[in-house]
DNA sequence: ACCTGAACACCGTTCAAGT
DNA sequence: ACCTGAACACCGTTCAAGT
């Protein structure tokens, strides 16, 4: 782990990918993707604010690869135990995937888009196609189910996320919204009034009964047992 | 709509709230939510980058008067159709939003978070409340259903959009990242591997296949007709 | 090889000053 | 009332210079 000097004149490095990421990671789960950066982490690892620039190419690559490491472990720690099939430890994956994206806003912007080029990431689509493989859906609808479940999980995640680091309690807010909507025009807008005491249950509560959803139309589409 | 002048050294004013929000709008078109700053919308409407601010409390203010201009229209667009239900309509309804929504690259960020208190959102929420009231559903399931419906929309949005603005066309990304997907190891990622060249259809596709999958589950909490 | 210092081109925002 | 000018506190990033 260490660095052993082979040489007389070689300093050890002060820094590494490890330890950036590592600030990084810290930062993104206390003030977010947006309090993360050259300064902060200049500051936080008692460097100057461009010495990350001999580790990471930019900025975007440091929180790519701060996000992927938030996904650690995850992949594994939904085995398939007795009585859950497939889809409902991809169920629980999900849930596990949104628990860490939320605690740490704005690193659902670092997962969102292209390829899971990182290994973490790589990780959790292998074992999201090999769940949705044992379900016994068609090769084509694994690959469209996956693209589904992870677009509403993630998406989702990237949207409800950010107000989490800036507000205040979550249950003072939906308070505050609910009263919003009771005072629009009945007139104009009379379902939205009529439901509005129902509005806003906690965002965990919406997101579960959205992926539940999405997972009963999968097992639509299952072949019969 | 012109303003007179009601006395003798008024002049008229050069900006007006519409005036930005259109400018704004224009580079949210064709540049996304980064392209649009104080200084390229005074440089647009060829006034100073602060001028702004007279009319607008901060940046976040416009960006979101901007997202919601992006609506207009968008509730009335979709009557209800002979042959189509309550549910195909929402189909069409989240298939606009996404258009509008990409073809607008951060956009999704102006309208993700929060209560509808914006007025074309607001007719938004309210067509959708009344769409999934009209399905029969209960009032607890027409509320919980409008949330995963719009979380999946616009969070997806919110996702697929930034590629738009900078990368090439879309097909070419995807060949590129199918091929990132093949030289992956078969070992430790067998069914990534296997599935890697169907990985990835277009994003419509893909959207497409999650909202009806997404709607196909509400249907499954619909009293029997 | 590893980090610093200075510099550059950007942001959003405030506020006094001009007309 | 409406807009400008100057200033401030931030960004990310490059590159030559120090050790």
């Amino acid at each position: 782990m260490t660095q052993v000097p082979t040489a007389a004149g070689e300093r050890a490095p002060r820094l590494s990918r490890e330890r950036i990421v590592a600030a990084a990671v810290e930062m993104l789960e206390s003030g977010g993707v947006d309090a993360v950066t050259t300064r902060t982490i200049g500051e936080a690892l008692q460097v100057h604010p461009t010495a990350l620039y001999r580790y990471f190419r930019d900025m975007d690559e440091l929180i790519r690869e701060a996000a992927d490491h938030i996904l650690e472990g995850l992949a594994e720690e939904t085995p398939l135990a007795a009585g859950h099939d497939a889809l409902d430890v991809l169920f629980d994956l999900c849930l596990g995937l949104r628990t860490a994206l939320m605690s740490h806003p704005g690193a659902a912007g670092g997962v969102a888009s292209g390829p899971s080029r990182m290994p973490h990431e790589r990780a959790l689509t292998e074992r999201m196609l090999q769940l949705l493989t044992l379900t016994g859906l068609s090769d084509d609808d694994v690959v469209l189910a996956y693209h589904a479940v992870i677009e509403y999980t993630v998406g989702s995640a990237a949207i409800d996320a950010p107000g989490k680091s800036t507000d205040p309690d979550e249950d003072s807010r939906h308070r505050a919204w609910r009263a919003d909507y009771l005072t629009a025009s009945p007139h104009d807008f009379p379902v939205t009034v009529r439901l509005a005491s129902r509005l806003y249950p906690t965002q965990d509560t919406q997101f579960r009964y959205g992926l539940q959803v999405l997972i009963d139309g999968l097992r639509n589409k299952l072949p019969a047992p």
